[in-house]
DNA sequence: TTTTTATATTGACAAATGTAAACATAGATG
DNA sequence: CATCTATGTTTACATTTGTCAATATAAAAA
């Protein structure tokens, strides 16, 4: 059904938007969030594609319409993150976070608060 | 110069190709190791893409070439790490993490084990 | 009900990407 | 030397992506 490629940019965006919200959007709704300076054409036929691609759906209100994910932000991003770690990391999620410790994107703080979180999901 | 756009993902493949060797490869060894079935063609056309992009450079042996990275697989790397923790993770390396944590990619063994690679660092 | 205003739909087109056939040529081989 | 072979170079083309203008229409406003 879909494909494990990932989206231009341009669609990204627009995914980007409806997976802050639960619901359905407006076409015009949409267009006022992402709030960079498209055309309503522009943000239609990227809709259009993405219900192409079996990402979102389109729902009918009267004669306007509302769109909601289907790939959910989770899978995708999962997706993608896997694929960064592939390509850069040797698939190594530890080489990844030390990278990110290194360069101190990622403090000893935030470290051990991790830490903390992962014994509590054990101890559950 | 340079853009910080992503890499078209066969322009890709050749990078992280030559990341992997730290001198210049010939053409015929890059087609080698793909091993991907392009033909010699394809692979000249990316690589004169890439050498227009800035990313690599092209050093002539008589009349053989051979292709060397100029931009570096780090500043690369954390072009797209850093794209990836600001699209769905809200720049936030620590909900990343947590996410690799909840998910069973990162293992408490190795969170601790970076831990102490981190202490180290900072006594130094 | 006429006009205006949102929205939707379609067709178009340039640029970027993926991929290779065709052609040219310098060395290797017979 | 004549030919073959590997490599380089050029041109080409289908597809995908980015972006709209133009057009149609329903709903709202005058």
């Amino acid at each position: 059904m879909n494909e494990d490629k990932r989206l231009p940019d341009s669609e990204l965006e627009v995914m980007l938007e409806l997976w802050r919200h639960d619901d359905a959007v407006r076409t015009s709704d949409i267009l006022a969030s992402l709030d960079n300076g498209w055309a309503l054409a522009t943000l239609k036929v990227l809709l259009g594609r993405l219900v192409e691609r079996g990402y979102i759906e389109c729902l009918r209100d009267g004669r306007l319409m509302s769109y909601k994910a289907i790939i959910t932000e989770q899978s995708y991003c999962k997706r993608e993150t896997d694929g960064l770690l592939r390509k850069y990391f040797k698939g190594s999620a530890k080489s990844l976070v030390a990278a990110l410790a290194m360069d101190d994107t990622l403090t000893q703080k935030d470290l051990s608060e991790i830490s903390d979180m992962l014994k509590a999901k054990e101890g559950e």
